[in-house]
DNA sequence: CGCACTGTTGACCTGAGTCAACAAAAGTGG
DNA sequence: CCACTTTTGTTGACTCAGGTCAACAGTGCG
């Protein structure tokens, strides 16, 4: 998939970048026109489907991405297979290591997802000629280095029921950051992960978070309209229950 | 204590900046003479005890600081007491959160520390005006959050025996880089951190991390001369039970 | 329909937590 | 310098939260 451009009457906004998410919140937000067009030359589009790797651990970084549409994990592996997942990226997240020689973590597609990859040299040009960028990127940084170090609490110390707690939580008040604005007291969701990826992001096996989440059930916190879609009528209730 | 501060022949290196690891490795190595002399102006020298609170989560930040001598450990607690040690910064790690409001960890002297603290306008004016700065206090940032990463695998996803191990390799290979660099193989040091803090730090108890430890020595993978004291005769075997 | 996958539930087990006693350091004051 | 208290670390006995193993129930798909 190629991006769509429009040069004509030289440099207004790329088509596809118009209504990219990116665009508002993400990075993209503080190029001016002139940047945009020199980055959207570089860009393409990728669709991928759920369970696609996008990133491995360990391998010569060549581009980065910005999230456009879905939820991207991030992974670590032990060599005898156990993993952790360390991070969830949802649009309009950057996605990758700057600066880096090689990746430190596995990303994939936890649903299907739209990405604009752009090449590493593409990007670093574009970083090293504006600090504004290199600012807004920093900014993601540090937002993830805080959530990294609030989920480590989670992980070292808290009870597998208030780890289910908090997890249902963070995506209730990620998956659509809109809609939490709009109703931030109940919310309802498809959950992006499936019961053996919240095991890993949790540090639990699937068993006990299907037993946690059937508990938060019949207490009547949470109501499983299916497997993967999940209702929750009082966030604040559910908040009392992250610890 | 004040600063010593050099101005003769305008705009030598200031004395106290003279010694500093800042300098070499630290933040201050992307300030020219000028910009190492205006932040001179600002900073104070402070010296604290083991124990003395640095930082108080959630509360507003006025100042940042570099750390020149000691281990700081960042910490977050939940409303019950359960704490978490989140990081450890040494010298000549920056200390604080750039860009945010509140403080979103505590930080604690873990040994005598010595601190370099610079009012918080101070930096972010030195930060607008030098890019390089902000670029090199993001490589930190990153840093930071690979370390939190990678941590996160040992919380959620090691044994008890698996997390002690980490930690003393973490220890070994970041307390003193030089020593490491020096001599690889093998390491002698002594723990920045008790029991308890340690227990902290892995996410578990007291009685569980002097088990683990024992364990160790019984193994003849470490030597405890004393309580404080650690020595790692082959340092490729800890790493062997890191999982 | 039949197969493969994903999630749920139960029975049982075990690694780490809890509680308690003690030992060893590290202060503190006479 | 020594008694005395306080703090910190070790060890043992017992408990329990969460893991393991196993059976089964949905769900979706060719």
């Amino acid at each position: 998939m190629q991006p769509e451009r429009r040069d004509i009457h030289n440099s207004t906004t790329p088509a596809l970048c118009m209504s990219c998410e990116a665009r508002h919140n993400g990075m993209c937000g503080v190029l001016d026109a002139k940047q945009l067009l020199l980055m959207s030359r570089h860009t393409r589009i990728e669709t991928h489907a759920a369970g696609t790797e996008l990133i491995g651990d360990s391998t010569p970084i060549t581009s980065y991405a910005n999230v456009m549409r879905g939820v991207i994990k991030l992974t670590k592996i032990l060599e005898d297979g156990r993993q952790q997942v360390v991070g969830l990226q949802f649009a309009p997240d950057f996605l990758g290591r700057l600066f880096g020689e090689e990746h430190r973590v596995n990303a994939e597609a936890a649903s299907e997802v739209t990405i604009c990859r752009v090449p590493k040299t593409a990007l670093e040009q574009l970083v090293a000629d504006s600090p504004a960028l290199e600012h807004r990127l920093m900014q993601q940084a540090l937002r993830e280095l805080d959530d990294a170090r609030d989920w480590m609490l989670t992980l070292g110390r808290k009870t597998a029921a208030e780890k289910v707690a908090s997890f249902l939580y963070l995506i209730a008040t990620h998956i659509d950051p809109a809609a939490f604005a709009r109703r931030p007291d109940s919310a309802s969701f498809d959950l992006p992960l499936g019961r053996a990826d919240i095991g890993d992001f949790l540090g639990l096996t699937i068993e006990t978070v299907s037993r946690q989440l059937t508990k938060l059930r019949t207490d009547k916190v949470i109501t499983i309209v299916n497997t993967r879609h999940v209702d929750i009528p009082d966030l604040a209730r559910l908040k009392g229950r992250c610890g």
